[in-house]
DNA sequence: TTGAAAGCGCTAACAT
DNA sequence: ATGTTAGCGCTTTCAA
């Protein structure tokens, strides 16, 4: 990061002397509020015009550093490689826009120790709020932002000190688990329990899932078979490995799944392709996840899409509202 | 964004007089150049006690702004909603942050005049380089970089006001269409022309691709079918549209495609799997771009990977050198 | 070994 | 209708 000229940048006093003005006419010109100063449009439209000539652009360090609002809103993800993560991201950017409102990301690569620091260096930028999305420990990242006097909120995974926008979990896993049910009836004649796998257990989404599962199953007088709720991470592999083990123990797997994202789901697939169990009875699967090479390609694959527009709505009218009941909010996500 | 107490946070003249100190003192044990200045130890971890224990974060708008570098880079992207830009975006924020670079993003939705804007603004936080990602009109942000005194780079799509790093996209498009045309001939037993779909024909990497889809026809001694070659738009309909069409004029479409990216792909399936055309014969794609899924689940689908991590370590490079000859950096994609 | 003070570029209150 | 001025919180000489 070196050479090249120290290319001084222009402030308002170079554009002040080139308009023979003084820097806070400028400055009123171009942050806009210069009827309420009575500025001259004559002198305004010089002002603009001089500034767009030299290429001006305000430092917004020193901007913020005087006003007492930084209108910079934090988020932070765990990964980027996967729709849903991705959604959020680019509508949040796009909403942040809209209310001109500065967004920072930053992905933390579900690490806890870089969510934190992630969060620290964001307070450092004065973000004014900081979203997490899908936090291993979102009440530590609150409780970092009010010692710093700055407003939290959670999205996806839930917290108990913040406001909390995630899918209605149990809603969606007893709709797509009956479904499910219901593709395997289709198929095979029978009305048999599903397998349920990825997630962690101790998560919130993931045992509402649970929730949803076993009273699907119920519902439709199937009973559970205990040993088949597999819930021990999200990384394909995790998924991949359960799959193996299950299978040496009890050499089979049940031709039904619940498949708990789209990021498990590639570890089923990759495990189930290296399998022999299920060729020529490819396997039955419901996944609380949209991909669309997943709904384009996948044979015998239900998907729930949760509603990302409508979660980052809900955050945004928190968010505009100023609101910190530590409420939870569930959104209904959508079946094709 | 109201209410909640005004919560004024902790400067260092707050910690200085807590610690019975001077600021400056205070400052030079929190940025870690207290040996030069000879502080002794024992206030160093007075003042380093107090700051944790009040919470304390600089304020970075005015630490920055008081510096003459602000280590921060910028990147612009176009869209998060495919495997590609969310693998650009996580290595980048990954291996800013290992060179202690403050990363920000933001998408840009293939949106010039968003394009420009963005850049503005990130120059309004005193980037210090502005990376453009698949940017539609890299020239020109370069010159609006210039202009302030930032650096720019190009990546993925090159320009030539600036260093660009790209693809080597003739290469791998050659061999990607060999393998293709050669998976045809194992499939029907005939060597047959393949169609080329999706990209704009405008830009550079769709031109040098078609070049090496051209180079691999002629080395295998095919002909090539030039108005079987369909290079308008990025977008899935955009693809769907033109294949409707190409249907609708000759009756059929070749059995063999060279798609141009996994969003034109989207396009693709979708029309395939709306037309009878392809029941019982399947087409054999090659796809200029990666996806789990379609690696997974895509039946006679090649695909190559863009080497991400390579690319970036190039621009990184560059970076660090200061380097800003206009050359163009070319790396060789992953064949799986 | 430390403190005082200037100043980064900007905004807003206060003068005219 | 416009200019002067005081700081925002920090880093960095310069003085002691």
């Amino acid at each position: 990061m070196n050479q090249q000229r120290p290319q001084k940048k222009t402030t308002i006093y170079d554009l002040a002397e080139l308009a023979g003005t003084s820097a806070s006419a400028v400055s009123a010109v171009l942050t806009g509020n210069w009827k309420k100063r009575r500025i001259s449009s004559q002198l305004a439209e010089k002002i603009t015009r001089i500034a767009e000539e030299q290429g001006y652009a305000v430092n917004m360090q020193a901007s913020l550093l005087r006003r007492e609002k930084s209108r910079i809103i934090g988020m932070i993800v765990p990964k980027y490689d996967n729709r849903y993560f991705g959604e959020i991201v680019e509508t949040f950017e796009i909403m942040a826009r809209e209310r001109d409102l500065f967004p920072i990301i930053t992905c933390t690569l579900r690490d806890p120790d870089l969510e934190v620091e992630a969060a620290r260096t964001m307070l450092s930028y004065q973000v004014e709020w900081l979203i997490s999305t899908g936090a291993t420990d979102p009440d530590r990242i609150t409780d970092i932002c009010h010692a710093a006097g700055a407003r939290s909120l959670n999205l996806d995974l839930p917290g108990t000190r913040a406001p909390s926008i995630i899918s209605d979990n149990f809603a969606g896993a007893r709709e797509l688990t009956k479904r499910t049910l219901l593709n395997h009836q289709r198929k095979t004649g029978e009305l048999a329990p599903l397998l349920f796998i990825g997630g962690r257990g101790s998560d919130h989404n993931t045992a509402e899932r649970i929730r949803g599962f076993r009273m699907a199953h119920q519902d439709l007088g199937v009973p559970i078979e205990e040993h088949h709720i597999l819930a021990n991470g999200y990384a394909p592999e995790k998924a991949a490995q359960a799959l193996s083990a299950l299978s040496a123990s009890e050499g089979s797997v049940p031709r039904g799944m619940f498949v708990n994202s789209t990021i498990s789901l590639e570890g089923v697939m990759r495990w189930i392709k290296s399998s022999p169990l299920f060729d020529g009875a490819p396997p039955i699967i419901g996944c609380f996840d949209w991909d669309p090479f997943v709904a384009l390609l996948g044979q015998d694959i239900e998907m729930v899409r949760q509603d990302v527009s409508g979660m980052l709505k809900a955050t945004f009218d928190i968010l505009e509202k100023g609101g910190s009941d530590k409420k939870l909010i569930e959104i209904a996500p959508i079946f094709g």
